[in-house]
DNA sequence: TATAGCACTATACTTTAGTATAGTGTATAG
DNA sequence: CTATACACTATACTAAAGTATAGTGCTATA
């Protein structure tokens, strides 16, 4: 019993805190499409900005500056006139990819399954309890 | 030039849709640990009002209501006298574990890039642009 | 001289996520 | 007869995330 509850313990520990960790970088609405955008190559704050349609420079700002402390993301200040700033994807933000191809996999994994649910409750005349996300862009 | 606008539309859509959809599901304070809780077996909903430490009954129902929306959990209800619910986790949400696993080592991963920068920067004398983490229970 | 671009910051606001507290109806335990 | 367990729901709140709008100091262009 004592036991049993160590092991639950340690489960929260030793899974649950790596995986908040990634989960607050990769969460929220723009930090994604900002590396995206970034991942077309180094990108200046307004070309970003005009990139990822719909931020607004103060978000803009905020998620590069957490993206650069995060080592993800790269800001390089060119000293010509005018001060020339750029951002770039880091190697580190490389070892992203696999991890966010699993969460597209699974993505497009569970929809699917929603929808044959979704069928099944159709053809077999209950009610349908599913959720179907609304489309995003 | 106007290709290349398109290919970001496309990685759009093909890549940041599935990838919020899994986000949205992993993401919030207790979708993780209510499903963690589970893993153990199923369970009554107090008893995981219990396990999952701080959680409020609202929140342990609404989220427990989503799963369930998800297909992740299936809430069983048996009419006996007092009516005895139990949630469980479904097939489909082992499918979630090696999205879960990799997060799970990205997070591992990038603590320790963290850290040794960290120490990068300390040996160097540099001022410290990293972002440590409160840890997590 | 006026206007626009650049890379932001400041202030105030709204929306969404999560919390606190109390209450429901039924049933068994003391 | 009172109290507590169970599986919730309702109402009202606070905190966090995100939005809207304006402004900064500098330079280049019309």
């Amino acid at each position: 019993m004592k036991k049993t509850i160590e092991e639950k313990h340690s489960a929260c520990t030793s899974i649950l805190k790596p995986v908040r960790d990634s989960l607050d970088i990769l969460s929220g609405k723009w930090k994604l499409p900002i590396i995206i955008a970034l991942d077309f190559g180094e990108k200046r704050f307004t070309e970003i900005a005009q990139e990822v349609h719909g931020i607004t420079d103060r978000m803009l700002s905020k998620e590069l500056r957490d993206l650069e402390l995060n080592g993800l993301v790269k800001r390089n200040v060119q000293d010509s006139y005018p001060v020339k700033v750029t951002y770039a994807l880091t190697g580190h933000s490389k070892t992203l990819r696999p991890v966010i191809n699993s969460l597209k996999n699974w993505g497009i994994m569970h929809k699917k399954k929603l929808q044959e649910e979704c069928r099944e409750y159709k053809s077999s005349g209950k009610k349908i309890a599913v959720k179907v996300k609304a489309d995003s862009i």
